[in-house]
DNA sequence: AAAACGGGGGC
DNA sequence: GCCCCAGTTTT
């Protein structure tokens, strides 16, 4: 007769928040610790897109150190973004887009990032994941946002069981109280980022290992 | 040499 | 929903 487990999300949540601030995730340091602003939580986010948590924390710094405005940014070359980022990659596309975005930001918003969904995810480039982000970390408006550690983390624990970030972020909504939503995001991706990655998770020193169905089950360390 | 890193957009 | 994208690091 097996027993359907129910994961205490409040339990959970506090004993991440309690091992929290041991840990040093470059991305979260850097936007969520920092208290960023929208415009450079957008640039990091942008910056990400394939690439290591750490390459994007240490590009984002440099970058953001030489333009942490649209107007700062547009007046920086295609060329000089490429040398400011590296070694992130895929640099036409990225620096592109951060140059499209400033100035449409520029145009339309006058050099201020908008703050809905519609509007953001409305921008080149901007999706769900983004647009969620910005909200919740540059705004802290209540939103989930789900990017690859947080759908990873939410099954992964069986808080949810979903194939997609969309169907992660849906279920979520339904599930996880509101009260969790802004700090869920930031206490999942450093969590993530530095002991349940994605292959071979540091289970040994995982604060929340006796919550995890996943124990013995993934090569873990 | 192959896999991992991640998310947007087009269809 | 499925496929495309395309640079660097890690295994």
């Amino acid at each position: 007769m097996t027993r359907k487990r129910i994961l205490d999300i409040d339990r959970f949540v506090a004993t991440i928040e309690s091992n929290y601030r041991q840990w040093d995730p470059p991305i979260i340091t850097f936007i969520a610790n920092r208290g960023a602003t929208p415009f450079e939580v957008l640039v990091s986010t942008l910056l990400s897109l394939r690439t290591k948590d750490e390459v994007t924390g240490v590009a984002a710094r440099r970058l953001l150190r030489a333009a942490r405005t649209p107007e700062t940014m547009v007046a920086l070359t295609p060329q000089e973004i490429e040398r400011l980022i590296y070694p992130v990659g895929f640099y036409p596309t990225k620096a592109r887009r951060l140059l499209a975005i400033s100035r449409l930001l520029l145009d339309r918003y006058g050099g201020k990032v908008p703050d809905t969904l519609e509007e953001l995810t409305a921008l080149p480039g901007v999706g769900r994941k983004t647009a969620n982000l910005v909200l919740v970390e540059g705004f802290k408006i209540p939103a989930i946002c789900v990017d690859t550690h947080v759908h990873r983390i939410s099954n992964r624990i069986g808080y949810v069981k979903t194939k997609n970030a969309d169907k992660t972020e849906l279920a979520l909504r339904k599930k996880l109280p509101r009260r969790h939503w802004v700090r869920y995001n930031e206490l999942l991706v450093a969590f993530g980022q530095v002991l349940c990655r994605p292959v071979s998770p540091f289970c040994s020193r995982c604060p929340v290992a006796d919550m995890c169905p996943q124990i013995g089950v993934d090569r873990h360390r």
